[in-house]
RNA sequence: GGCAUAGUAGCUCAGUUGGCUAGAGCACGCGGUUCAUACCCGCGGUGUCGCUGGUUCGAUUCCAGCCUAUGCCA
């Protein structure tokens, strides 16, 4: 994976955003694993000592929206105040710390689609003209003639598509057909790619040989849950400028100058592989016709999969966070985001199983990390009277790896989205603590009154269990705190820095708060039944 | 149908420009330890690297075709 280097002055504010949600159905784990990238690559931002700006939010109009309130039997908006707010409410569950939560239902984002529609007109890019199609309700769609099955039906729906002739706006992408392949070139050209992770360039490139205008509006009859188009109640804007154009009204376009000049443009658009087209020809195209500045890059990330399933209504496999939580009596969502983030390398797709799960929280969190704590305040209660000790830390073998190598190796993976390779560098030097501690043997250093080598062991091992809580809190926020006040400190995590890793020690004499397991091994039916024989 | 990505140990996944006896974690087996959340440490085996061909002294790595999964084209 190439990493998105900064192509923006590092005095701006980073700023990345994720996709809005439709608000057609609940939050599940696979809306969560994109905004819970989204956070990790922010608070690593904010913890390297950047500003940082974290967009989300629902897109909230559209056929579908209108007909599910409408079998709800109340007003579309009434409808998306309650699936959007359950939204809300699964994020903070997630802990994301995200900045501004966009509603494409927002009185500002009316202002901002309207004005940006403008725009486009006064620029000739938006022009009239009658349309025949083959129109399938399911898909929200047109379909083509020659993509229907034999029998004339929509193959998705397995339904007869109905013929319809439309006047609708169209917006001329084909005059920045040119200008976004150049674009796409030349990052990648240049190695500061707009498209990542890189090889999904490809796939754009040859989607633009193709390309053609886009409808851009809907007749107010087919459609009339949404934003109007100015001068034309006949006509409602279509999903393309409603939905996109929320990172610009997200970031303060035309409301809040200071905030636009500091956040704008967005440093990266986190997104699905399955909206890459439109983030990647569209957005850009819509920018270059109202001239504002283009973003940096564009991460179309992979999907979640649920015991090799894809999520999805009709499936019925469609897992919510907080019942996850609920499942496993998890007190905080850091097991579910530890393990979204390292089920597979952040792209590509990955696979969700309870077991899995289990297994892989209770070995990295609780037994490693987790254990490794709890056994270390332990000793330190018992040999050290709770104290840390002076900061003198153990001659380690010198095959054993410099911690400035492995700092920078988990550097260079957040840098590059790897949260897989972070996460694995960071327990692995935990493990290296773990080590320690069997190859030393403190209680026998106890026995035997070689007070000194205690001391030193002990420390080294706490001062490993600070760093460790520095490195892994974008991952497991929660965890890391917890982590930290057993350590003793009084003043939160969030108020540390990447550079304190180095920069800093456990003060001397601190008194360390032993309270148990930050993180009780998760245990379920199946995981007793595989216990008995 | 077209374009793209993936198919490596029982499971989840690594393998940066083709090259020493293909790796990690989990699971499993044996041994050690007792400070600790039945935890930690050490040792151990297994793979037709999707299938079939091709290029090459040599391919998991390159090329072609095919199969399967996924996304887009819809």
């Amino acid at each position: 994976m190439i990493a998105p280097e900064s192509n923006t002055p590092t005095n701006k504010t980073f700023t990345i955003t994720t996709a809005i949600d439709y608000v057609n159905a609940a939050p599940h784990i696979g809306h969560a694993y994109e905004k819970i990238a989204t956070d990790v690559i922010t608070r690593y931002q904010r913890l390297r000592g950047r500003e940082a700006y974290f967009l989300t939010g629902t897109d909230e109009h559209g056929t579908k929206v209108q007909k599910t309130a409408a079998e709800h039997g109340i007003p579309p908006k009434a409808y998306t105040d309650q699936i959007s707010a359950e939204f809300k409410k699964a994020w903070e569950f997630l802990n994301l710390d995200y900045d501004r939560f966009i509603r494409t239902t927002d009185a500002e984002h009316y202002t901002v689609v309207e004005a940006l529609w403008r725009k486009m007109v006064a620029k000739g890019d938006i022009y009239k003209a009658r349309y025949t199609g083959l129109y399938c309700s399911g898909c929200e769609n047109f379909v083509l003639a020659r993509d229907l099955t034999e029998d004339g039906l929509c193959p998705h729906h397995q339904r007869k598509p109905d013929p319809v002739e439309e006047e609708n706006y169209f917006f001329k992408l084909t005059r920045y057909k040119e200008a976004v392949i150049q674009l796409i070139q030349s990052r990648l050209e240049s190695g500061n790619d707009f498209i990542l992770p890189r090889y999904r360039a490809q796939e754009v490139l040859h989607l633009l040989e193709e390309v053609e205008d886009i409808s851009v509006s809907r007749a107010r009859d087919s459609v009339s849950w949404g934003i109007p188009v100015p001068d034309d109640s006949e006509q409602v804007i279509y999903v393309w400028i409603d939905a996109l154009s929320n990172y610009l009204t997200g970031c303060g376009y035309l409301q809040d100058d200071k905030l636009f000049a500091r956040c704008w443009p967005a440093d990266v658009h986190m997104i699905g592989k399955d909206i890459l087209r439109f983030h990647a020809i569209y957005w850009p195209a819509m920018l270059m016709s109202v001239e504002l500045p283009l973003p940096g890059c564009v991460f179309a990330h992979g999907f979640i999969n649920l015991n090799d399933a894809k999520i999805s209504k009709s499936i019925g496999n469609v897992v919510s966070p907080l019942s996850l939580a609920e499942r496993f009596e998890l007190s905080s969502p850091d097991p579910i985001r530890y393990y979204l983030m390292t089920v597979t390398h952040f792209g590509q797709d990955g696979n969700f199983t309870e077991d899995d799960f289990k297994t892989r929280i209770n070995a990295d969190l609780a037994n490693n990390l987790g254990n490794l704590l709890n056994r270390t305040l332990n000793m330190t209660m018992k040999y050290l009277d709770g104290k840390v000790p002076v900061p003198r830390r153990v001659q380690r073998p010198t095959d054993f790896p410099s911690f400035e190598t492995v700092l920078g190796e988990i550097e260079s993976a957040y840098d590059h989205f790897a949260f897989t390779t972070a996460a694995e560098k960071i327990l692995h030097w935990a493990d290296g603590a773990n080590k320690l501690i069997n190859d030393s043997e403190p209680w026998n250093l106890h026995k035997n009154g070689e007070h000194e080598q205690l001391q030193r062991v002990l420390y080294t091992v706490l001062d490993t269990l600070r760093q460790v809580a520095i490195m892994l809190s974008p991952l497991t926020p929660s965890l890391c705190q917890a982590i930290w006040e057993q350590l003793g400190y009084r003043q939160p995590l969030c108020e540390f820095t990447w550079d304190d890793i180095l920069k800093t020690t456990l003060p001397e004499g601190q008194t360390v708060d032993l309270q148990g397991p930050i993180l009780p091994r998760l245990e379920s039916e199946l995981v007793g039944s595989n216990k008995k024989k």
